[in-house]
Formats: C-alpha cells, structure tokens, sequence
RNA sequence: CGGGGAGUAGCGCAGCCUGGUAGCGCAUCUGCUUUGGGAGCAGAGGGUCGCAGGUUCGAAUCCUGUCUCCCCGACCA
C-alpha cells in the first residue's frame, strides 16, 4: 500500500474539489483580478485582470484586423425606436435593458432626485448590443454593391440587466468586442461567419489554451434575430460547458430592419445579408475556471501580463543593493528577448516586501515563471526558478530549480513555450477524456449524467427536431439541468437513432450543463 | 425576479437570542531578534457595526424599509 503522500499546503483556502463556485470567487480575489463595486452586478476589474484583458484584446485585435476589418466606435446609447423595428430582437434583450429617461438632476429635500422638466422626448436604452445603432448606420453607407461587404469592428462595454451575476461569467456591464458585417450574397455573409468562428477557435486554442468545441447552436440557443448561431464551446474543470464565443449569420433581419438596401449589378435593390460576432470578459472566466488550481490562476504566457517576474530577497543588509542591480540586469536580458514573436516580458518586483510573501502573490496571480534571487544565487551567479505549472515535488515542497543565470535566460523563451502547450495540453486531455461518445438512448443519457458530480459532455446522435417537438426535448433536458451546447462542426457524421425521438439521426449534438 | 444565507478594522470572523457604548486572528506600523523558503517577541495605529427610519433613558443587538454580495431556481454572452 503506497504511503500517503503529506497533503500539500495550498495558496487558496478553499480547493476546487471542496467547492467550486467559492473556489472561483476565492481565485479572483487572492489573484486580485477584480473585486465588488457597489453597484449591482457590475465590478471593478484590477490591474492583473484587466492586463488579461489587453492581452486578449492585442492578440484578438491583430487576427480581426489580419481578416480584413477595422476598428470603430458607436454610441453607448441608442434610442429606443431604433428597437421597435425589429420585434424578436426586442423580445430577447427588453427585459434586461437599462433605460436612460432624464438628462438632469435637481435638489429636493436634501436629495438629488431626476428632474421632471428634464424627462427625455425619447428614452435611451444603454446598448446590450450594437446590431440596431449599426445596421443605421449601415444602411446610410450603402447604396450600391460597390459599397459591399463592410467589415467593422467595436471594442467596448454593453449592458445587459441579469438577474443572477457571477464575476467575469455574467455581469450587468461587460467588456467585449462586437464584429458586425454587411454583404451582398448570403453565401459571403455564411463565409464570415464562419471564418470569424475560426479566428476566435484559434485565439481561444493558441493564446488562450483553452480547448474548445466550434458548431452550430440549436435553434432555441439562437442570438435573437439570428438566422443562425455558431459558438464556440469550452469545458471548465467542473465539467461545465461555458459558451465562449458566438458568431452569428443574421441573414436580412437587421437589413430589412434598418433598410441597409443596394443597388445590384442588374440595377436592382437588394437587401444585405450581415453578421455580427463577439468575445467578452466572460473569457476570462473561462481562463480562470479551466487553467486554475488550487493555488489559484495560471495565466498562459501569451497572456501574461508578465511572463516572468523577479523577486529579489532582500535582507536589509548591504548585500540588497548587490542583488537589485543583478535582478535588474537580469530583467533587461529577458526583456530584450522574443518569445511568441513579441518581446519577453519580465518584471523586477522589487517592493519593499518580505520575499516569500511576494512569492505567493505571484503564485496566486498565476505568473508562468516566478524568479528568486538571493545573496548565494549572487555569489554563484545563479537563479532559482519556480515554473507556474509545475509547482510542487512529489514530496509536496516547492519544486524551485537552481540554474546558472545566463544558461535560464538562454532557456526562458523555450520555457514560456513549453508551458502554454502545456497548459494546452493538460486541458485538452481532460476535455477528450470528459466527452462521453457512447450514449445510445434515453436512458443511457439521464444515466451518464447521474453517475457523478462532475459528468462532462455527452456526444449524441439527434435528429435536429424543431418546433413542438424540439419544444419537448428542451423541457425534458432542463428537468435534467442540462442543455444543448452545439453540433460540432468536426464531428463524425450521425448514425442510428435519435436519442431523443428515436427517429433517424441527422447530426450529432453535445449535451451538458452549462454556466 | 422567487427561495435561502450574509454584510462588524484592509481580509477572515466572534459578539446579536437575553439592549448598557466593540473584540479576536491575519495583515499594517515601530523596535529588537531572525535570515534559502508564507519568521519570533514586545508595543502601536486602525471601525459613526451596509444605509435610512422606528422602539427605548440607552441599539451592532429589537422592529420596518432599502442597498450590496453569495448559493439554488427561472432568464441570459
């Protein structure tokens, strides 16, 4: 019988086995990514969570410029006309919108209350999503098939009134990017839906590590208006599915909304078939939720806002200056590298601080390499070295490593490599090995997902079901907590019976719980 | 929005039932000791007890309202 192993002292004190949700929360707030603001559902994003952020965006920005679309910037508000015109869009955003009414306000016993000569003709809505404002405008840029496609992009914030809210997963205001585009044929507007899908499959993949599924959303899961949806599907270690990217063909909803009208080669008018496309700071929770363990966030390096921090261990002594100017010298020598073709970013951490104390801050942040220099590591011309991912020695100490100075520099950018395949890696295995392909029935279904606490996916044959029918399968799944995530693109093609009705299967569905 | 839980020092909590003017641990600051893995001892600073009313001689404590957070639903990126 093998001896057990001394449990190993972790940074958190709430494990992901113990209790996910609160693990999530504590992960947050000891990485100090963000925290309450007072104000319901929405939070102050700190320093480290927002450096994610503009990683994600840097890396996103460059592959959504790289396919052809630029950047602009639309208003926060948009007038509530602008919604009336297109009825399934309003039946889906109405009852989580922000109104603004008032554009004043006036004392009245001590309070600042609206004032009533102040009431707005017309009510603001703050945007949820920018489809309405855009296909306006859209529809005063163009006139002719020479104006088409048009390719735009917007950072910014939207938001949406939830009524239940979790850090980074769903917040009343979030940050994301919306891609919206106009074309003259469908075949082109399915085209960038479905290129616009890949680009955010491969940032989810390459800079992210997050493996995830790419497929067609089931009707009931459309994007009110959409003609059709597509996500891209990520699985969190507890074994729910987080929906991590959409993008959706809107076909001539918007257009005939809007009237966004050409003029055709043959001189005739017609309407523009457009898509819209989005990835938010939900991302981040996903980040957290699939590379965290239980001494909180490892962040890949390409997202890093630091890849490699260095902590001096400092004494008070005469010997500190030595080791600062040596920790800074070491500093510029990673920065002067390249990994992942973009300078290496490295940082000296020289707070006046006890060093062990530091150490753990960064651990927690989830900092791929954490260097610690001390007097013996000056004397020998040496660092030690504790990668984020592989923390611990099987005897439960820290695995910190002693290289030579100049043999770690040499190494690092080969490092930083190996821990985002790695992290990759790790999450894909745990994906591959949490899809269950072997459900043939019913039964089989509600058994697989009783078995355990933690069941994963489900892959079943289906036979795309609409209306009533699909009606029926939706409620049967939602008394199972469980939902349609998507139909994989990649998936092999269906074979026998439908899960659900028994009848023929068409495609094949992923079943799941789902943040 | 329905059900449940919670808001007291920067963080984590006790005190509330049975009203009498606020305490513990960690963190912070100072001093001494220590010095290769989240140091020890001594001392110090820091809170109108979420907010607003009410009851009372007196409210962190009782009552009402309200805001915010967490969990479970319904809804959704």
């Amino acid at each position: 019988m093998a001896r057990p192993v001394d449990p190993v002292k972790h940074a958190l004190s709430v494990t992901r086995e113990q209790d996910f949700a609160a693990w999530y929360q504590a992960v947050i707030a000891e990485a100090d990514m963000a925290e309450d603001s007072g104000v319901r559902g929405c939070m102050v994003i700190r320093p480290w969570g927002y450096g994610i952020w503009e990683r994600m965006q840097k890396l996103l920005d460059a592959d959504i410029k790289a396919t052809g679309h630029e950047n602009c910037y639309f208003p926060l508000f948009i007038p509530l006309s602008y919604f009336e015109k297109e009825a399934e869009h309003v039946d889906g955003f109405a009852k989580e919108m922000a109104v603004v009414t008032h554009h004043r306000l006036i004392q009245q016993d001590g309070r600042l209350v609206p004032d009533p000569a102040a009431k707005l003709e017309e009510p603001l809505v703050v945007r949820p999503t920018s489809e309405t404002v855009i296909g306006a405008a859209f529809s005063r840029w163009v006139q002719s098939w020479r104006d088409l496609p048009v390719l735009i992009n917007q950072w910014a914030n939207v938001v949406r009134w939830e009524m239940r809210t979790r850090m980074f997963l769903r917040t009343a205001e979030f940050l994301w990017q919306e891609g919206h585009t106009a074309h003259a044929t469908t075949q082109e507007a399915v085209e960038e839906t479905m290129k616009m899908l890949e680009v955010y499959r491969r940032f989810a993949e390459e800079c992210v590590a997050m493996p995830v599924v790419a497929g067609e959303k089931p009707e009931n899961e459309r994007f009110p208006g959409a003609v059709s949806t597509y996500s891209i599907e990520a699985m969190m270690q507890d074994g729910k599915a987080l929906q991590a990217g959409t993008s959706h063909f809107l076909g001539t909803t918007f257009s005939s909304a809007q009237n966004i009208r050409f003029q055709n080669a043959e001189g005739q008018q017609e309407l523009a078939q457009t898509t819209s496309w989005g990835v938010s700071t939900r991302m981040i929770g996903g980040l957290i939720m699939v590379h965290g363990d239980d001494d909180g966030l490892r962040v890949p390096p390409r997202l890093a806002p630091y890849q490699i921090v260095v902590v001096p261990m400092l004494r008070d002594n005469d010997e500190d200056a030595a080791i600062i100017d040596y920790c800074a010298g070491l500093v510029a020598q990673l920065n002067a590298l390249d990994v992942f073709r973009e300078p290496v970013r490295a940082l000296l951490d020289r707070r006046p601080a006890k060093a062990a104390g530091k150490r753990w801050g960064w651990v927690k942040k989830g900092a791929p390499i954490i260097i610690e220099v001390g007097g013996r590591d000056l004397a020998g011309g040496n660092v030690s070295v504790l990668r984020r991912d592989r923390l611990y020695r099987e005897d439960g100490k820290l695995d910190s490593a002693i290289l030579a100075k100049d043999d770690f520099v040499a190494a690092a950018p080969e490092m930083l490599e190996a821990i985002q395949q790695g992290l990759f890696a790790q999450a894909s295995e745990r994906l591959q090995a949490n899809i269950n392909r072997d459900v043939a029935d019913l039964a089989a279904l509600k058994a697989h997902f009783d078995a355990s606490a933690r069941p994963g996916w489900a892959l079943v044959n289906w036979a795309k079901p609409t209306g009533a029918a699909l009606d029926k399968v939706i409620e049967w799944l939602k008394g199972e907590k469980l939902t349609l995530r998507n139909v994989p693109l990649d998936a092999p093609a269906a074979e026998g019976a439908c899960v659900f009705t028994g009848e023929p299967a068409v495609e094949r569905v992923l079943v799941g719980r789902a943040y």
